[in-house]
DNA sequence: TAAAAGAACTTTTTT
DNA sequence: AGTTCTTTTA
């Protein structure tokens, strides 16, 4: 058993305490991953079938890392009969199986929160309830809310409290708007995230055989990340659990981040009240960490009401202290980060993939880009816009979603007229009313036009286009049965016509559309190939959209082993560690968010956010925050972060370069402690500076001298694209620097070039639109 | 009916 | 600033 050595006592404990409740309080760094990797390799070399345990953790990237390190233990083949994933990815598999209970169809679709957010916005459009006054995203969060408490249709209507409650807050269309929805969802065969918690819920509670045949299955389970559970998969473990509890749960109160999905800080603060005989044990000692960031991180969060009593601490050195960099801008702040990196990387021989930019809101990303790129520093951004959100992607499944799901009426008309074949608005509401009237399916009226068409109304022309379209369905869906997924979609592509009609857009938008549709091909055969290699794997299609459906970004997956910097917000920096770490936009309305500054508890969540994002640092960390910022289309003033000065003054550092002094007093900041730490003093020499600087502005620039900012705009109106050459090292605003591959065409208005960029690969741009800079 | 132009709204975080 | 929804125009 030589995993057990080199355990402290209290990971020793986690790891051999294997029957009965267990909780085990990991602080930040202190090798719980660790812990959870061992314990069920213990679990298996003392003879538990790995059949019969359950692990779920936050991401599939967890699950998926995890598993690799278990089998590196106890062997590939055992590994293999563990269930292990996140909630949803474990109980959409098992709703599947079990989807006759329900009345669902086993194939049925999952919608994300887009396909959701559209369902919703007709349910209101069909209710004729006014958009404005309901707006979809505050429905949408609501019915959320009312499904991760358990709150059914029916239970919404039985409970007054909920309806007065709604009446109150001015919605009192929200029972009819829930059932509406759901009714939807249901006549769609679809489920939503929230779905796949509440309707495993269902499935426990309203059949004692699926929940007897699934407790004496999960013998032993595991739950990581316990402090971001919410109700609804608070109630799924117990259920399950209460036959052996063999249940242990895993995580740190400290790091819950996730209150705005639903999740219950005292899911894991009360552990011991469903549990009286839990053992608990405290996981302290980081190990990731230095000293210095130890205990500023311990400083902030000491800071909140609501937590255990934690002692997180750190023998590793003390470590440089924090530095601080105030910047003007986003675009300074932007370009301090990247020098540094850069500085960094030359100096001191740290590898790109040392570093991590941590954020609070995906927007902040462009600007990280544009300075690192400008650097020729290799990056990944995490996160953001999906790509399988992109609309071109999006419609491309659309059709795929249809082949395997007809009822998804959702997917329908999505696609139904597009690309564009004349079967416009008036005719779809046309249908759709029939249907509603003869209480039909939609695609039970397209499948027997014949039928149907002398109620219709429609004239023939239309008829033989809606006849056309289904015929098209029909015969995709036929060859869905002898040929494989890849061969379908590529025939779906070419034949709906999909792909002609962007490839006809030839601007570099439309070519990049092209490009993503070619990328989803491309990571639909990744898949195919990879599930083929398993024993137990699903490489049909209705696998694969299952797949994108609950993983954010499979596609990206395959080079993550390059040496590049990581950009990624802070929730999704949760588990991970970095030798250095830039925390940036400390600002307030930033972090703490202005949508979370109202109440102590959303300013507590913000607190452990912060918390998460400093423990995520090994060696050094970086603040930084900006005293102006571009949002929201024009320059907006900041306050630094509360956070910043509840960090103790001694493990700080302030690195404010000379050139910036003159600006210091520029912004009418309030004093804060920032004021107390000047980099260096301020002169007169260099306030008078900022004097003239000042006053020079407003005035007429002399005739003699070219103005600097005409002198730098090179490329006004895209002109300066015309003498490139095959050969040339030119610079994109977007893609950054390449080099031109060949040109094509003879029409100056539209000679296409093909550009090798470093980063981003072969692009094939038009160089009217382009606008590429010889370098 | 489809493309083009204009208006409105947007930004918190994610399975 | 960038996207998406809405209205106008051919």
């Amino acid at each position: 058993m030589d995993y057990l050595k080199g355990l402290n006592e209290a990971q020793y404990e986690a790891v051999t305490t294997l029957e009965g409740p267990l909780m085990v309080l990991a602080g930040a760094g202190s090798g719980k991953t660790r812990v959870l990797t061992m314990r069920i390799a213990h679990l298996i070399t003392n003879l538990v079938d790995p059949f019969n345990i359950l692990a779920l953790t936050f991401t599939n990237k967890a699950a998926k890392e995890m598993k690799e390190r278990i089998a590196k233990v106890v062997g590939q083949s055992e590994a293999r009969s563990l269930w292990m994933g996140t909630f949803h990815s474990v109980f959409a598999r098992i709703l599947r199986s079990e989807a006759h209970y329900l009345g669902f169809p086993s194939n049925f679709t999952i919608y994300d929160s887009q396909d959701s957010l559209n369902v919703l916005r007709k349910v209101l459009k069909d209710l004729s309830i006014d958009a404005d006054l309901y707006k979809p995203k505050k429905v949408q969060a609501r019915i959320s809310s009312y499904k991760n408490n358990l709150i059914t249709v029916k239970a919404y209507f039985n409970n007054p409290e909920l309806i007065e409650n709604d009446e109150r807050a001015n919605m009192k269309h929200m029972g009819a708007i829930y059932q509406k929805y759901v009714d939807a969802c249901y006549r769609n065969g679809a489920m939503d995230f929230d779905d796949l918690l509440l309707r495993t819920n269902e499935l426990l509670t309203r059949f004692p055989e699926v929940l007897a045949k699934y407790q004496d299955r999960f013998r032993y389970i595991l739950v990581d990340e316990y402090q971001d559970t919410n109700h609804s998969q608070y109630l799924i473990v117990k259920a399950l659990a209460s036959k052996f509890e063999n249940i242990c749960v895993v995580g740190d109160d400290a790091q819950s981040i996730y209150s705005f999905r639903g999740a219950n800080i005292f899911n894991i603060l009360n552990f011991k009240k469903d549990y009286p005989d839990a053992v608990t044990v405290s996981l302290e000692q980081n190990y990731r960490s230095t000293q210095n960031i130890v205990n500023a991180a311990n400083v902030v969060i000491s800071k909140n009401v609501q937590q255990f009593k934690k002692n997180v601490f750190s023998d590793n050195e003390e470590g440089e202290k924090i530095k601080v960099y105030r910047s003007l801008s986003d675009a300074d702040e932007a370009n301090f980060v990247a020098s540094n990196i850069w500085e960094q990387h030359n100096s001191l021989q740290r590898r790109f993939s040392d570093f991590a930019i941590l954020y609070r809101t995906n927007s902040q990303t462009r600007a990280f880009e544009d300075a690192l790129r400008r650097k020729n520093i290799p990056y990944k951004v995490y996160g953001g816009l999906s790509f399988y959100q992109r609309k071109e992607v999006k419609d491309l499944i659309a059709y795929l979603r249809l082949l395997v799901n007809e009822n998804d009426a959702e997917a329908l008309t999505r696609i139904i007229n597009y690309p564009a074949r004349g079967i416009g608005e008036t005719t779809q509401n046309k249908l759709t009313v029939f249907a509603d009237k003869k209480s039909v399916a939609i695609t039970e009226v397209l499948g027997n036009l014949g039928h149907y068409a002398p109620e219709l109304g429609l004239n023939n022309g239309i008829l033989t286009k809606l006849s056309d379209f289904w015929a098209m369905i029909k015969a995709f869906q036929v060859m869905l049965k002898s040929e494989n997924a890849y061969t379908v979609a590529m025939e779906v592509a070419k034949r709906s016509g999909l792909i002609k009609f962007l490839k006809d857009d030839q601007t570099p938008e439309g070519i990049s559309r092209v490009e993503n549709v070619q990328e989803l091909m491309n990571s639909m055969q990744g898949y195919i190939e990879e599930q083929q290699q398993l024993e137990d794997g699903d490489p049909s299609l209705s696998g694969f959209l299952e797949n994108i459906a609950l993983s954010a970004d499979t596609q990206n997956d395959k080079n993550e082993t390059g040496d590049q910097v990581s950009l990624m917000t802070i929730h999704l920096s949760k588990g991970l560690e970095f030798p250095v770490v830039h925390l940036v936009g400390l600002e307030e309305n930033l972090f703490p968010s202005f949508m979370s500054s109202s109440t102590r508890e959303e300013i507590e969540e913000e607190r452990r956010l912060f918390y998460v994002a400093l423990t995520r640092a090994e060696k050094q960390a970086y603040f930084s925050y900006a005293v102006s910022r571009f949002q929201w289309g024009k320059i907006t003033d900041a306050e630094p972060s509360r956070f910043l000065s509840e960090v103790d003054s001694q493990y700080l550092e302030f690195i404010n370069p000379a050139v910036e002094s003159r600006f210091v007093n520029h912004s009418g900041l309030k004093s804060n402690i920032f004021d107390e730490h000047p980099s260096e003093p301020r002169s007169f020499t260099r306030k008078s500076e900022k004097k003239t600087i000042e006053r020079s502005e407003p005035q007429p620039v002399p005739q003699n001298l070219k103005p600097v900012a005409t002198a730098r705009i090179i490329n006004p109106s895209g002109a300066s694209s015309e003498n490139i050459e095959v050969g040339d090292q030119v610079r994109h605003d977007r893609f950054g620097v390449g080099e031109v591959m060949f040109l094509d065409g003879t029409d100056p208005q539209n000679i296409k070039a093909k550009v090798k960029f470093q980063h981003e690969g072969e692009k094939n741009l038009i160089l009217k639109f382009a606008k590429l800079t010889k370098i």
